[in-house]
RNA sequence: GGGAGCGUAGCUCAGUUGGUUAGAGCAUCGCCUCGACAAGGCGAGGGUCCUCGGUUCGAAUCCGAGCGUUCCCA
């Protein structure tokens, strides 16, 4: 075989599988599926998804392996606002605005990119390994989706669970939309607390101190608010100011909202600009002064002169016009929380529109309960405290967008501004059995993507047909996803899925940690600390990474240090690890923790690993060249402890699986392969294949067990490691892996009782012993294994002496001794470094070899280690508390212990003396 | 302000219901080009398990307080 070069092989294997639809579900056996969470149409890879979808392949795999009908569900969602903009940005390089096009051409120019530009990360998942049942892949904009779409609004509407009104919303003035809570990154900023006074109506030399961050805002104050408890202000509530700048004559009201330690402890109320406001307003039945048009400059409801402003430049004229009147008390600066529209970058406004709105509170009832009762499992458990906190204190979720690019809203409008629901224009004239000569014009506004993928776990399956997919694999069986996700879709995935299927969309929410950088910073494209998994598996030069880092930033001066920070910590730019490393990294990664460190070296270690196990299979490739399987064999001892741990590793990764510990799953093969099989089963079976003693049968019997084992790793590896083991495993002869032609359909390693030997276990662990003593020896004393050293075995027992005769072939090839030899018990012994295996003293003499000095130091270290031991045991024992209340195997473990670690350090403490009186 | 996570070797992290000599990878230091593999082999060094209390015969592990750090919500 060649040297292991990963993307010699991947990419080939894997169009070998889509080619031959082994991403299917086979029909047969238990349905087991997962829902992909569907990736933006604009989007690219990134580590989180690369992460993510690691995880889920791997679970995916295992099961397809157990013969389970499984599912892995294709899709993407159609990232309203995203991919619009993305269109927009194009057309705008033209020169061309969206209005220029009009709504149907400008949906085409959408439609025609998704066709062309939008399968980009469809390719990365296929880099990754990913086995998504493609044929299905379904797009939250495509026909049957939509369906799913138009029937659940309107039987929503009719059940008056979906509703239109006037509220506040996040809006962003750029877009003109109003957008999620998601969309709203909320960072702290430096900013200023304005303090002015509004003078009382009843004796305007007197003045009411309110705070404000946004001065501009006063324009549509309806009220000053303090706190009922408030004994400074308590006589003047009821009472009236005179509102700055507009005339206009406000009430000072008492709300337990206000802070009375904050500022003056009055705060001036704009309902329709803040959203505690807004609430304070409802309590108080104030006025709604909205200020603003939908950009976010002033309009005709102010005053004269700051129509049409933009915001701040509101701001600007209202301080001061404000100082010029004698009415700013003082300016200060202060650290404020700006929430910004995540696309656009500029603050969003709380703004007052009509929008469509989801009523939630009854559907979120049986949400809750769903997981209380343990319908749904949260993994790890404390996650659910995200989406308790979430669903107990759960407001109504605005639907509307206005945009282009979505499902529009299926209502219809007629003059009189009177608004009718339906699956179509058609259903909503008959249901309303409207006028066919009444003029209706459909609502502009389509619905945000999350109304869509809300009932994605069903929808793609046939809903609102009854399917046979969708009986067979909903409810889905696991869904993974981040904690972010927890409160803008998995929660809404369980409200719209017990309402409208009547049961839950996945049984198991494994909730993963967030990829960061080396120093633990959230990955952003304005840090320039990102990583691309396509950079990981093909490798990138620094220059490359470098200009990827900082291209298209918002801030172009952040490119400076983003390119020093880059060259520092890739000198050399990033090699190509390949895929199964990154994998087998993020497996091995994949903890509890909220927040996980990408470290690089880590995806050295695990292709070193691929390597390792790569050139394992070049080893017993090269020594079954002419194994025939038909020659009758034998097995020796050690072949039935490898078979023996090999059981162990199932039993742990099965379990791991099952219980979602992809770190432990890795664990528990990376140490059987590199530490079981390589170090110990390989270089056992050299000796045996080069003997010129051995039997026939136990040469046959080996390289039976190094194909047949190196088989089972294979398979025990394959969802982790998918493209190395399948190449890999095409190699083996079809005597030990079968006629089938992929290692993906093969079956999963489970436990074979039958094939655990549990004395096979102390006969190699004594090998094992003997070996490291000597190996342990000339490691101290420097000595080279060239050099062959004479070994002493002495105090030995029968079953010593039995296993030395039987494995002296192995051990003169391990140790390379010059002789072994077994000694009397009165035997008078050469000065010797010694090691104890059991009772067994294990000498090499020190004639030539050793230096006096370094051995007693050996010696001194050894004592000290075993008599720090021992006296930790022995005082155990000595407590009466502890022999009258631990378990009577703990105290008889520890009884065991003093006794064999003071014999042993009699025998050293012998040997020493005797060393020192050379 | 409320809630959550994390704090274990120089770095990144395991440590499952309390009993291990507290582990791994990377890094470090020796020795080794022996017929799978130098992306390797064999050894070695390296820890106040954040701090202080408590429970317990026994605490990295359970409880309380504090410190540091990260995130979420307001």
């Amino acid at each position: 075989m060649k040297k292991y070069q990963a993307q010699d092989i991947e990419q080939f294997w894997y169009k070998k599988w889509e080619e031959a639809g082994y991403f299917a579900p086979t029909g047969n056996g238990t349905p087991f599926s997962i829902a992909i969470p569907p990736p933006n149409v604009t989007g690219t890879l990134h580590m989180g998804h690369a992460f993510q979808h690691s995880l889920v392949d791997s679970m995916i795999r295992f099961h397809r392996m157990k013969g389970d009908n499984t599912l892995w569900q294709m899709g993407t969602d159609h990232a309203g606002i995203a991919t619009q903009l993305i269109v927009t940005e194009q057309l705008a390089a033209e020169g061309i605005k969206p209005t220029d096009l009009g709504r149907e051409k400008f949906l085409e120019k959408v439609w025609d990119w998704k066709e062309h530009s939008g399968g980009t990360i469809s390719k990365q998942l296929r880099r990754l390994g990913a086995s998504l049942h493609w044929d299905t892949e379904r797009f939250t904009l495509d026909e049957g989706l939509s369906r799913a779409v138009l029937e659940v609004f309107v039987r929503l509407h009719e059940e008056g669970l979906i509703y239109r009104g006037k509220r506040l919303v996040n809006w962003d003035p750029v877009l003109k939309s109003s957008i999620s809570d998601l969309e709203v990154e909320s960072e702290e900023e430096n900013g200023h607390l304005w303090h002015f006074r509004y003078p009382l109506t009843d004796s305007p030399d007197e003045f009411l101190v309110v705070a404000t961050t946004r001065p501009e805002t006063l324009l549509g104050d309806s009220a000053v608010a303090v706190h009922p408890d408030d004994d400074r202000y308590r006589a003047l509530v009821g009472k009236t100011v005179q509102l700055p700048l507009t005339g206009r004559t406000i009430p000072i009201i008492a709300d337990h909202y206000v802070d009375p330690e904050f500022g003056s402890g009055c705060v001036k109320i704009t309902p329709a600009h803040d959203f505690n406001d807004y609430d304070v307003g409802n309590r108080h039945d104030l006025a709604l002064t909205n200020i603003f048009n939908d950009d976010a400059s002033l309009n005709d409801d102010v005053p004269a002169k700051y129509r049409g402003m933009d915001r701040y430049e509101a701001r600007t004229a209202v301080v001061s016009d404000i100082e010029a009147l004698g009415l700013l008390d003082q300016i200060e600066d202060h650290k404020l929380v700006i929430p910004r529209g995540e696309r656009s970058g500029v603050p969003v406004e709380p703004y007052l529109s009509d929008q469509w709105f989801v009523k939630v509170g009854p559907l979120a009832d049986p949400a809750i309960k769903a997981v209380e009762d343990g319908e749904i499992e949260f993994i790890p458990k404390q996650a659910e405290n995200i989406y308790f906190a979430w669903m107990r204190d759960i407001k109504d979720w605005c639907i509307s967008r206005q945009q282009w690019w979505g499902h529009r809203i299926p209502a219809w409008y007629d003059n009189d501004g009177n608004v009718y629901v339906g699956r179509s224009e058609q259903e909503a004239r008959e249901q309303n059995k409207l006028d066919p000569d009444l003029t209706l014009t459909q609502d502009e506004d389509v619905l945000d993507t999350w109304f869509s993928s809300a009932l994605w776990t069903f929808s793609t399956l046939g809903w609102p047909d009854d399917t046979v997919e969708l009986r067979t694999f909903h409810s889905t069986d696991l869904m993974v996803t981040g904690y972010d996700i927890i409160s803008i879709w998995v929660s809404k995935m369980i409200m719209m899925t017990l309402k409208f299927v009547g049961e839950v969309p996945f049984k198991k929410v494994y909730i993963h940690g967030l990829i960061t950088d080396a120093e633990g910073q959230k990955m952003s494209k304005s840090k320039g600390n990102g990583l691309d998994p396509m950079d990981i598996i093909d490798g990138v030069s620094i220059d490359e990474l470098v200009r990827k880092r900082t291209e298209n930033l918002m801030q172009p001066r952040m490119a400076k240090r983003i390119e020093k920070a880059t060259r520092k910590e890739f000198p050399e730019g990033i090699r190509a690890y390949g895929t199964d490393p990154l994998r087998f990294t993020f497996y091995s990664i994949a903890s509890s923790a909220r927040t996980i460190r990408f470290d690089m070296s880590r995806v050295e270690g695990y292709r070193n690993f691929c390597n390792k196990l790569w050139n394992a299979a070049n080893f017993v490739f090269m020594n079954t060249e002419n194994f025939d399987h038909e020659a009758e064999r034998k097995t020796s001892v050690v072949d039935r402890w490898i078979l023996t741990e090999f059981q162990k590793t199932t039993d742990a990764v099965n379990l791991a699986m099952e219980t979602n510990r992809y770190d432990l799953a890795a664990k528990a093969i990376y140490e059987f392969v590199w530490d079981e099989f390589c170090d110990w089963y390989v270089e056992l079976s050299k000796p045996l294949l080069s003997s010129e003693t051995a039997s026939s049968q136990i040469q046959a019997g080996t390289r039976y067990t190094l194909l047949s084992m190196l088989e089972s790793i294979l398979r025990l590896s394959h969802p982790f490691l998918p493209f190395i083991t399948e190449e890999i495993w095409q190699q083996l002869p079809v005597s030990i892996r079968g006629s089938n032609s992929t290692i993906m359909l093969q079956p999963y390693p489970e436990r074979n009782d039958q094939l655990v030997d549990e004395n096979s276990l102390a006969d190699v662990a004594w090998l094992k012993q003997v070996v490291t003593a000597t190996r342990n020896i000339r490691g101290e004393m420097d000595i080279s294994l060239a050099k062959p050293i004479p070994v002493l075995f002495h105090h030995t027992d029968a079953s010593d002496r039995v296993r030395l005769e039987e494995n002296r072939d192995l051990l003169t090839f391990l140790i390379n001794p010059e002789e072994l030899k077994l000694t009397d018990d009165n035997e008078v012994l050469p000065i010797s470094s010694t090691y104890l295996v059991g009772n067994m003293q294990v000498l090499v003499p020190m004639a030539g070899l050793i230096d006096k000095a370094a051995e007693l130091a050996r010696l001194d270290k050894e004592i000290i280690r075993k008599e720090r031991e021992r006296d930790r045991a022995d005082g155990k024992i000595n407590n009466q508390n502890f022999v009258a209340k631990a378990p009577a195997e703990v105290v008889e473990k520890e009884r065991e212990k003093v006794d064999a670690l003071a014999s042993a350090i009699e025998k050293l403490v012998e040997q020493k003396s005797r060393i020192a009186s050379l």
